[in-house]
DNA sequence: TTTTTTATGATATGTTATATCTTCTCTTTC
DNA sequence: GAAAGAGAAGATATAACATATCATAAAAAA
């Protein structure tokens, strides 16, 4: 795993924390099954899907939830910037810095499938010129990018 | 649409040359199911999904096929780097510069739907930075810009 | 407290994709 | 040319991902 040992415990918490307190000021509700759905998100490190969330959620002793209860909580998440979607993989994972909305841009390891949030002023520059030189505008840019971690490359 | 007026048919043509040659040369079977499909995913400067093709494939006065028919003709002509996934709308979209193989990274006009491909150095090179720079390295990377093509911008 | 709004539950169904077994059609070999 | 083998396509079933819609509940506003 990307991260060597560490208590994800506190990962966890420090998430739940963020999106407590960014929920509060912008006035949105940060309900109990909300934030029970972005615990789940933050099991890992790596991405998850939209049904192993719903596995979970049974897991946890409530009766079994129908797709939409997560698709809804995912959605909210998602627009408040606590969770990406990762497109190529129909999956989803916590931002580690949602305190500012943005599109994530990650890299994907092929092996041991941990995902980590680039933010790079000289690509999103990048994007945007690539954009124009076509005649485009840049609103949103996807950007997935797979290979190989630092553990895994040894 | 992105490109004004013009002979679509040569576009279509073109590409199914095109294809013919290169899988001539690799020794691949571009069978005339291969061909057919490749001509629908032409039809168009917009990607299209793949059932949409399994509704076109029905309308050319065949028996209906079934959905394995067409993932398996779009996997080999992704195989061969004739056709492109866009990921982040489950669709597929020819190569316009199908000689030699290459990620595909798109602009998608988010009201016309036009996609154009990009192929810009710098943005690889960005790419492979920024997973560089997070001890990744880059494989494959996937690129998807969302905005206005020139037409809708006006 | 009543009204209104927002969230969640429940049911059904739509959309995208693959596993598996069979049949057909080439190509190779004898 | 016939038999064997390989690869492509057909057929059936089902898995995986996602949304529409209506009912109910909970919270906020009036």
């Amino acid at each position: 795993m990307q991260l060597r040992s560490h208590d994800h415990n506190k990962c966890i918490e420090a998430a739940v924390n963020a999106a407590r307190d960014i929920c509060h000021r912008r006035e949105t509700r940060f309900t109990p099954l909300r934030c029970k759905v972005l615990e789940l998100v933050w099991n890992s490190h790596a991405p998850v899907s939209a049904y192993e969330l719903l596995d979970m959620l049974s897991q946890e002793g409530r009766k079994r939830a129908a797709p939409p209860t997560i698709y809804r909580a995912l959605d909210f998440l998602i627009e408040e910037g606590l969770v990406h979607r990762l497109e190529s993989l129909n999956a989803f994972i916590g931002c580690p810095d949602p305190a500012h909305k943005h599109q994530g841009h990650f890299l994907i390891c092929r092996t041991c499938r941990t995902v980590t949030e680039v933010n790079d002023k000289k690509l999103i520059a990048r994007l945007t010129k690539a954009a124009r030189l076509q005649g485009y505008s840049c609103e949103t840019s996807m950007v997935e990018i797979v290979g190989l971690c630092v553990e895994c490359q040894n």
